[in-house]
DNA sequence: GCTTTAAAAAGTAAGCT
DNA sequence: AGCTTACTTTCTAAAGC
């Protein structure tokens, strides 16, 4: 009997150390991100109702905390992508994805397919370009993904080509690499989706 | 005019059976050229056929998937080779052993382009995984037939979890009934 | 959950010339 | 810049960790 109450002591010990820990996680990659204190708070009640609902068994604690941190962000419309997340969690990108999927089916989260247009203000800023340059980028996205150019692309590449092709318009030309690297992806995407993207634009 | 129906092709049929009979798979790793088994990796030993072309993996307990073939036919004839061979090396394998079809793979075209975006929505997110940062399909999980679709941009579509060969005419015929009536194809 | 096998779809990536 | 190879997703059985 006395064993039964010290294993349940133990056990609430152990559940609410994890969840303490789970949160100190969501703090810190929420921090090297740059997120939003607000972000931080809806990834941490998107944990919590992940552990109510019992889908943390199987899962790793850092697994759920960095996939609720994806989805907050989604959720508050200023994503990261899975390559953002994963250089600051010590999870692989593949079960950051997996288990994001699982949670935001489970849960009912239904977010919609993340929106090139909301990559824009951050990636233009950190290439320090104008808001001249942020607004043509969102209407090269707009009219080319009206076009069905976006079907299946990824939303970053889609996002870098637009404001690499905004940036040669504007006069406030940056390379390739350069936009590549802050939308983590290759030159070679970028070019091929400017190309699709110029095309539409009926530029060319 | 063109019927997506009449666009399906099989690509893979993966099928079970057994032979009844206890297997010694380092033994017949040796009798059987171009057998690959390392127990270290995988508990069954992989032989592959070259006509038809498919892959086996056998087990020590002499149950055995086929997998790769084209067409359920294709199953029967490389497992039936694959029997033989075993007969060949003095293994007794039951007579007609039963093969169970497992699983089909089949592509097909809808011959229109799909907006993903507007089909997500569409079909609802609750039935819709669509993450194109991971993988440029939309995969849809049909109740019935209980299939998996995966659509694309392109209109091209792949059916998978099917164990009927009539299951990815119905799947078919389904998912363009229910994108005709979002009115989002072509 | 993982390991292995096969196959299609289309996007992305990496290595080499 | 291209070409090749390879990885992402879905499914399914098998035996064992």
């Amino acid at each position: 009997r006395l064993r039964k109450w010290q294993e349940r002591i133990r056990t609430k010990d152990a559940g609410e150390r994890n969840l303490q820990f789970a949160l100190s996680e969501i703090d810190r990659m929420a921090s090297a991100l740059g997120v939003p204190r607000s972000v931080r708070e809806v990834a941490s009640v998107i944990y919590r109702r992940a552990l109510n609902e019992d889908l943390i068994r199987g899962r790793s604690i850092e697994g759920v905390s960095t996939a609720a941190l994806y989805a907050a962000c989604r959720q508050e419309g200023i994503p990261r992508s899975l390559d953002e997340v994963a250089d600051v969690s010590r999870v692989p990108q593949k079960e950051i994805g997996r288990t994001y999927r699982y949670i935001s089916q489970e849960l009912g989260l239904e977010l919609k397919p993340v929106d090139p247009k909301q990559f824009v203000p951050r990636f233009a800023s950190s290439l320090q370009l104008s808001e001249e340059v942020q607004s043509k980028a969102t209407e090269i996205i707009d009219v080319s993904a009206e076009q069905g150019l976006l079907s299946g692309k990824s939303p970053t590449g889609f996002a870098a080509a637009a404001i690499y092709a905004a940036s040669l318009l504007c006069n406030e030309k940056k390379t390739q690499r350069e936009v590549a690297d802050v939308a983590q992806v290759t030159e070679v995407t970028i070019r091929n989706r400017y190309q699709e993207q110029i095309e539409a634009m009926g530029f060319r | 005019m063109t019927n997506p129906a009449d666009s399906i092709e099989i690509q893979n049929v993966v099928a079970s059976t057994g032979i009844g009979q206890e297997l010694d798979l380092e033994a017949l790793a040796e009798d059987l050229p171009g057998a690959d088994f390392n127990p270290d990796n995988f508990p069954g030993l992989v032989y592959r056929t070259q006509e038809p072309k498919a892959a086996a993996l056998i087990f020590r307990s002499g149950k055995i998937v086929c997998t790769g073939a084209k067409s359920i036919d294709d199953v029967h004839e490389a497992l039936g080779i694959i029997f033989e061979k075993l007969r060949g090396l003095q293994i007794p394998v039951e007579d007609d052993p039963e093969i169970t079809v497992q699983n089909i793979v089949s592509s097909a075209d809808l011959g229109h382009n799909l907006n993903l975006n507007a089909l997500a929505i569409g079909l609802g997110l609750e039935d819709v995984e669509y993450e194109p940062e991971q993988f440029p399909g939309l995969v849809y999980r049909m109740d019935e037939p209980e299939v998996v679709i995966l659509l694309f941009g392109s209109g091209k579509i792949v059916i998978t979890g099917g164990k009927r060969t009539d299951d990815a005419e119905e799947a078919v015929e389904e998912i363009v009934e229910r994108i005709e009536g979002l009115g989002l194809l072509g």
